[in-house]
RNA sequence: GGUGGGGUGGCUGAGUGGCCGAAAGCGGCAGUCUUGAAAACUGUUGAGGGUUUGUAGCCCUCCUAGGGUUCGAAUCCCUACCCCACCGCCA
């Protein structure tokens, strides 16, 4: 969520800032609706002081022993006013929270022109795609070949968009979560956390997946209002909703390996084929807590994290900058990774790291105590995949083929393999 | 599942209808003292919002959440959620 004051004194500035996304802010609504909140709470505030006054006065009466009858029958009106106007004033708030709730961040000055994911910018590369002297087989010939992966018993099991995993390649795709988990742990500061898998609505909220994006969400049927994650940025960025962190715990990091659930509604026919595009995948995410004027470190700091892995798993990839139309509702600046996918002879989407500046700490109300003002400020919150562990296992399936259809394990992998160096 | 007790500021914890945005302690901040620090002492210290040129003043709201009673609710009633204790059941 954005600054409600600065959304409120400034909307053409706002509006000017939104259209990089794309996003046109409806100006004329947001002016009415403020016009009309500011009235409505002005008389509201007027009529609930004359009733304290009044109940105060009541008081004074009844303690110096007078007769209060004819002070309570003046308060009558008063209070049907009062109740109507604070009605009026509630049906208002909504209207403007509902408004500025759906208003997406606002894009980072780095974060480049466009509209479309073509628009994109390439920042960097590491690696060299493989030249393969056989057919290369992509990851789902592969793994049935192997015997360890397998789609069709999965949608027996419950519908399309599963996968089982079994023997080396269920093992494999188990090694690569520890691995992530354990790198990030040891190697890059991270803290590790184990969080709910399931989460209440005032928890999406926080992160901005509602009241938006709720079609993309498995909510569960019972009536306590709880929802599947999806993503583990959920629940750890949630951790501290509502909290004041003291400033020399700044900055926060934290890991988790979850699993995530995606409803997929609306990519229908999209990467129908393997683990691409899962109702059910685990990732192993990164969450950072930082001080305001740390957020485009942190993120910096966040990526290369990430990008370490697929170095040390030796899996080419690329970051791109996304442009103002490509990145997220709650992003300001988001730096994707993509990995490179021999079957599909390109670069595809392993990672998202996002800053949001203080978007998702306004809504969630994290702040910390800045020393200099000795005031709570917002925090801003950073987080990216450490990587998506189904879409990692496909990429070294996919770029360590051998010719005879067996895999190579990577050096870094291979102690999490009990020693192993080839699935065959 | 049963019974009972609870959810108050950054933290601990008082407060059973008006004098309570809320005692006290801790913590924080400022100062005195000190070469410096600690200790001690003194003062100060919740959050959000409206109005406004204003970090001035005035006003509103907030004691888990949502309803209700009342002229008036942290305080009484109902519901939800959570915590604690004991009992039962069970991995």
């Amino acid at each position: 969520m954005l600054d409600q004051k600065t959304v409120r004194t400034q909307p053409e500035a706002i509006a000017e800032a939104l259209k990089k996304r794309g996003y046109s802010l409806d100006i004329a609504a947001l002016k009415q609706l403020e016009a009309e909140r500011r009235s409505v709470q002005g008389k509201t505030e007027e009529l609930q002081q004359q009733s304290n006054s009044r109940a105060k006065n009541i008081g004074k009466a009844k303690a110096a022993g007078e007769d209060i009858a004819p002070l309570l029958a003046e308060v009558g009106q008063l209070k049907k006013d009062l109740a109507a106007a604070e009605h009026e004033l509630a049906a208002v708030q909504a209207s403007l929270e509902t408004l500025l709730a759906g208003i997406p961040n606002i894009p980072a000055d780095s974060v480049p022109e466009g509209l479309s994911e073509d628009d994109n910018v390439e920042l960097r590369t590491w690696g060299t795609p493989r030249q393969f002297d056989f057919d290369v087989v992509d990851h789902v010939d592969l793994g049935d070949a192997l015997g360890g992966l397998d789609f069709a018993t999965a949608t027996k099991l419950t519908g399309s968009r599963f996968a089982v995993m079994s023997g080396g390649i269920a093992r494999l795709h188990r090694a690569l979560a520890q691995f992530m988990l354990d790198t990030h742990i040891s190697e890059h500061g991270y803290t590790e956390v184990n969080v709910p898998f399931i989460v209440n609505s005032d928890s999406l909220y926080g992160t901005g997946q509602l009241p938006k994006f709720a079609e993309d969400l498995f909510k569960l049927s019972d009536d306590r209002d709880l929802y599947l994650i999806p993503t583990a940025e959920v629940p750890i960025t949630n951790m501290l909703r509502g909290d004041i962190i003291d400033d020399a715990d700044l900055p926060l990091k934290f890991v988790a390996h979850t699993p995530c659930f995606r409803s997929e509604a609306g990519s229908h026919g999209r990467d129908t084929r393997g683990m691409i595009r899962q109702h059910q995948f685990e990732k192993i995410e990164l969450v950072q807590f930082v001080r305001p004027d740390e957020s485009d470190a942190a993120l910096e700091g966040l990526t290369a994290c990430a990008e370490a892995i697929l170095q040390k798993l030796e899996l080419p990839y690329r970051t791109v900058i996304l442009c103002g139309g490509d990145i997220g509702f709650s992003s300001t600046k988001t730096f994707d990774i993509e990995v490179w996918v021999p079957s599909q002879d390109k670069y595809r989407e392993i990672s998202s790291c996002s800053s949001f500046g203080d978007f998702q700490a306004r809504r969630m109300m994290t702040r910390y105590r800045n020393p200099e003002s000795g005031k709570p400020e917002l925090v801003h919150t950073v987080n990216g995949s450490g990587l998506a562990v189904g879409r990692t296992l496909l990429a070294v399936l996919e770029n360590h083929q051998n010719a005879d259809g067996s895999v190579t394990v990577p050096a870094a992998l291979q102690p999490y393999m009990g020693g192993l160096d080839v699935i065959k």
